[in-house]
DNA sequence: CGTGACTTAAAAGTCATACTTATTTGATGG
DNA sequence: CCATCAAATAAGTATGACTTTTAAGTCACG
């Protein structure tokens, strides 16, 4: 029906297939409140505005309900759900939102929830790391401190991430590890702010490189104490940047 | 706007639909490891399995992919993911695990992120509650000290239940708030599985009240601390009736 | 013998349509 | 005024035809 040559051939689409394109469109409009709950969405009008089939439009609808942001009832159509039932840990919700208006308020909620988690997971890191991955945390504690000096965060935050993943990784915790991705996106947040000011702070490298240290000699007590340090650090940053 | 739905809106909506019943079949079927990942399964199996159409199937997976549980290729089929792939967080992942095999598993990564969490919770809690939530806050210690002696467990798990919620509530922080559910489940979890033993731990009920005391007093450090007291408990626990 | 280009087939993805079922609304009648 | 039942509506399900992607097999060529 449509003779309309392939768009970007050699484009890299996030969405692999339309139900996607639909959900990407769906998910950040209504997490940033361009739907606010209790509105009411109809199968029949989405198929419309995206031109897409039925079949497309209640795959999107299914998932959105699966995550709590929606909830399709009969004879109703698909509704918005209130904020509070959402699905707030579900990675997609999370990047959404963080691509939102609500970005600042999700930012301090993801933060406070790294400064309640980091350290625990730094605490059994200590006790379950393997020789290997007190390698890798040390060599990445080390390129911090090579990278901290001299315009060079692209880098520093490529190590940065690295640390707090294995981290989590190693406090073998299955949910403390899946916490990776979240934090990676707020350590990268918060450097696309803070590109306008100056290094990173020397005190929050010097942590790092303490807690790496700690975790390598077993020292529960004290990794958890510098990555309570750490993750204070950053909430006070915050409140500096938006009080 | 009244809702007095005679069955409410609770989470069993017995057969809400087809794609839930092949949903609720084969979430647990995979979280279980009866489909160990790198399975394969094909679309039209399934049809035939399930007696539904395409459609139906196709929902499911769908939602089922959005957990990260499986991933649909073109000419391959739907692969189970591996299992550090999962949307671990999704509260319907951790529903179906922990009615799996996986149980202790699961209830050791839960008790441990809430030995992180709710002492943090708390401590906000101690700087944000308001006077309502103090006095729930109170009440439900008190009701949990009324109800600790004498084959009352049912009667102590709701009180406790609502402690836990209120608090995670009280920190004013959304995902925090969201852990309620989670924390529910396993100190029902919990509950059944010491039936066969005593009544709670008199420290612990102590503990419910320090911390009541310390949130209304606005004693972020106790708080924390009391918390903190409890859920060690919890983990303690867990070593001894799994060790 | 590889190696790269071409063909093939398998399975998911998409669409259109007809039909079913639950639920709200409101009209009817006691 | 309330209960009951009928109609309208929008989601849910089924089906079959068609498209697109891509793993895998084939074959000619260096």
């Amino acid at each position: 029906m449509d003779e309309q040559g392939p768009e970007g051939r050699g484009q890299r689409p996030r969405g692999r297939g339309l139900h996607d394109r639909v959900l990407e469109s769906l998910g950040p409009a209504i997490t940033a409140g361009d739907y606010p709950p209790g509105t009411v969405l109809r199968t029949d009008e989405l198929e419309r505005r995206y031109d897409v089939s039925r079949t497309v439009v209640r795959e999107a609808v299914r998932v959105l309900e699966s995550m709590h942001l929606v909830e399709s009832r009969r004879r109703v159509g698909v509704t918005v759900r209130p904020t509070e039932e959402w699905d707030v840990f579900d990675p997609q919700v999370i990047r959404w939102r963080l691509a939102g208006p609500d970005r600042p308020r999700q930012l301090r909620s993801l933060t406070a929830l790294r400064s309640a988690i980091e350290p625990a997971a730094a605490g059994l890191a200590a006790e379950h790391a393997t020789p290997e991955q007190c390698a890798e945390l040390t060599g990445h504690a080390l390129n911090m401190v090579a990278t901290s000096r001299g315009q060079q965060l692209p880098a520093y935050l490529v190590h940065d991430v690295a640390f707090h993943r294995v981290i989590l990784r190693a406090s073998g915790n299955e949910m403390f590890a899946r916490l990776g991705d979240v934090v990676a996106e707020v350590l990268t947040g918060r450097t696309q702010h803070r590109v306008m000011f100056s290094d990173p702070d020397p005190e929050a490298v010097t942590l790092h490189v303490r807690v790496a240290e700690a975790v390598r000699a077993g020292d529960a007590e004290a990794a958890e104490r510098y990555t309570k340090e750490i993750t204070v650090g950053a909430l006070r940053e915050l409140d500096i940047l938006a009080p």
